[in-house]
DNA sequence: GTTCTAGAAC
DNA sequence: GTTCTAGAAC
């Protein structure tokens, strides 16, 4: 983040680069200059840096390419594996070399993915963001397209069906 | 987080 | 026989 060729976008608050492991044909980090080191360090006091980082991942969708084709989602891992906040910013095609697995699928696809919109209201109603029981165990769960909610049984069989989907 | 690979699944 | 994943190692 700190490098400046990473960064596609910046202001005082926060700073934008793409993903180093794409899952999705656009899918960029909104990282915030103060280090907040998880959901559960989030207070009231950030509510207004929150909705920051979703507005400017709404301008860079809005300057993608393929704004007008594809689905976008904003939103947080339940459980990150990057310390330090970070906005997932994600076109919905899921048609990237670096989706290689149930883990990498189920993590943006299951309420593993928690929408920023969510973060927000509950940042706003309860002071704080609460993870539900069991939202490990999603990482785990069939893997089922988005879409169509088909149930495929491996990797390759996914990759395969999503390309029905979203066509290049 | 990724890469590698043994052995499960087919 | 090959494909694919899950877990170890990093």
């Amino acid at each position: 983040m700190q490098d400046p060729k990473m960064q596609v976008f910046k202001d005082e608050k926060v700073v934008v680069i793409k993903d180093k492991y794409p899952r999705v044909r656009y899918h960029w980090l909104v990282l915030p200059w103060e280090s907040i080191s998880s959901l559960k360090a989030v207070k009231k006091e950030h509510l207004a840096l929150l909705k920051h980082m979703h507005s400017v991942g709404e301008k860079i969708v809005q300057d993608c390419p393929d704004f007008s084709t594809l689905q976008f989602r904003q939103g947080y891992h339940a459980i990150p594996s990057m310390s330090h906040i970070h906005l997932h910013v994600i076109s919905q095609d899921f048609d990237s070399p670096s989706l290689k697995n149930k883990k990498h699928w189920n993590s943006f696809t299951t309420e593993y993915f928690l929408e920023s919109q969510d973060v927000m209201e509950m940042v706003e109603r309860n002071g704080k963001v609460k993870v539900k029981d069991g939202t490990n165990e999603l990482l785990k769960v069939p893997l089922r397209c988005h879409v169509c909610r088909r149930e495929l049984t491996t990797i390759p069989q996914l990759k395969e069906h999503l390309k029905t989907h979203f066509p290049r």
